[in-house]
RNA sequence: GUGCCCAUAGCUCAGCUGGUAGAGCGCUGGAUUGUGGUUCCAGUGGCCGUGGGUUCAAAUCCCACUGGGCACCCCA
């Protein structure tokens, strides 16, 4: 038997209705917040990555998908933000007025272990706001973040905000970590002492407690900030408060993409187990020269892991956004299933969800409707048919009544029903 | 990529210290030829994840592989 490679999935029905409602919540979301859809391609020149990513990180390093098209190096896209950038620089969308307001929906690939919440293909709903330093557009990209989860329906989820700094000031931090960890992570677990030398970031992010104590006393990147990173920083949290957005500060955040330079965020969520990071984000000031570009284009964004999001919605609210069965037609003879016909075509038109009993035993189309979860059954036979009145009966309450045609299409014109 | 755990019917699972498989739900039909749900009856269902090994005999014990879960790593 043939099935879906490791790491792929198909999204059946009912779930694909929960991705369907997240997707419209993004939609009506970005549109509001003005950003405009970029669909970019699912694969580029490796190099796109190597340099938009970082070259030494874990996605470049081991977890892409390359391949050799006739002595051309491609990749199946592990993120986006390189690609809306290279779209940027390629486009002159520079020349355009106003900050570039870009989101995007649709799959990234990496070659990971798969777990929960975790997948080779994998589905990423994100935006980019180019062309603004201003930390304004900070607070507004965590804001929508936040409104896009919030009516989504999740709740109960941490929003974290760090500052890693700039070219400038970072070597500088990471400098000063290091020495202090040469007296420090003897102490530490072994995971810790191997990163100490190797990225000394990551002890900030160890969650063995028995090592917190230890790490409470590290230096914390927000006192090594450079004047300009530092009231960046300042003004962002500003906004934010001034938005009544419930973040954390998190000095030890050190997530996200090698381009990451200021403001970082994450949104984590208790339900996902190890996987608890719903989406990241970040600024990226120096990317677009990094991806070669003439001008100066700083940029911050973000990307949601849809499937984890997916994952919190439906554990919260297991399922929720169904969409049932209005009205199952259940023709009796053969006349009446030709006539059927054309009564099921002008409920559709009116935006009706009916099923059409495809044969004409009278049980059978009864007991049908009861499974799908019908509210209605529409019952047509010769004496229906010959007094141009149906029978509507409403399956949970057994209740029966007659109507016209023009009756059945007003019952069914409210959207309630 | 590493470690631990897991794999039996469409689904959830039982199957004792080895003797070649069961339940519930589902699905199909009937009791009920113009009325579903409840009930009753019958039927349908499985290369016991794949391959090898031990044995007279393997769903059961051993190994490998594949897939899944959790943790590490990393990230969304």
């Amino acid at each position: 038997m043939i099935r879906a490679v490791k790491g792929t999935r198909d999204i059946l029905p009912p779930s694909s209705a929960v991705w369907n409602h997240v997707e419209s919540v993004a939609r009506e979301v970005f549109r509001a917040y003005n950003y405009d859809e970029i669909r970019t391609p699912v694969f580029e020149e490796t190099q796109l990555f190597a340099r938009g990513v970082g070259a030494d990180t874990d996605i470049v390093t081991k977890e892409m998908y390359t391949f050799d098209d006739r002595g051309e190096s491609l990749t199946l896209r592990p993120e986006n933000t390189a690609s809306v950038i290279r779209a940027y620089i390629e486009h002159r969308l520079d020349q355009l007025p106003g900050v570039c307001k870009l989101y995007y929906i649709g799959p990234m690939f990496r070659r990971e272990r798969p777990q929960k919440g975790r997948y080779r293909q994998f589905s990423q709903i994100g935006a980019e706001a180019i062309g603004s330093d201003s930390p304004a557009t900070d607070a507004e990209v965590i804001e929508m973040v936040t409104e896009i989860l919030t009516r989504c329906g999740l709740s109960g989820f941490e929003i974290y905000v760090n500052s890693v700094g700039c070219p400038d000031c970072r070597p500088k931090f990471v400098e000063a970590l290091k020495q202090r960890l040469v007296d420090v992570a003897p102490g530490l677990c072994a995971d810790c002492q191997r990163r100490a030398t190797a990225n000394p970031l990551r002890v900030l992010d160890c969650k063995i407690p028995h090592d917190q104590p230890a790490i409470e006393t590290l230096p914390s990147i927000l006192d090594h900030l450079c004047p300009a990173c530092s009231s960046h920083f300042e003004q962002v949290r500003m906004f934010l408060t001034d938005r009544a957005i419930p973040f954390q500060v998190k000095p030890r955040l050190v997530r996200g993409l090698d381009s990451y330079m200021r403001t970082t965020f994450e949104f984590a969520h208790g339900a996902l187990g190890a996987q608890n990071s719903v989406l990241g984000g970040g600024r990226y000031d120096g990317l677009a020269e990094e991806l070669g570009s003439k001008v100066h284009a700083p940029g911050i964004g973000f990307s949601i892991g849809e499937d984890r999001l997916v994952l919190s919605l439906e554990e919260a609210a297991p399922g929720a956004h169904r969409d049932p069965l209005q009205i199952y037609i259940a023709p009796m003879g053969g006349a009446a299933l030709r006539h059927c016909a054309g009564l099921a075509h002008e409920l559709r038109r009116a935006g009706v969800r009916v099923e059409l009993g495809p044969s004409a035993k009278l049980k059978r189309n009864m007991e049908t409707a009861n499974k799908l979860g019908a509210r209605y059954a529409l019952l047509v036979g010769d004496n229906e048919t010959g007094a141009g009145v149906y029978a509507l009966k409403e399956m949970s309450s057994g209740e029966q009544r007659n109507l016209d045609r023009a009756q059945l299409l007003e019952t069914f014109r409210s959207p309630s029903l």
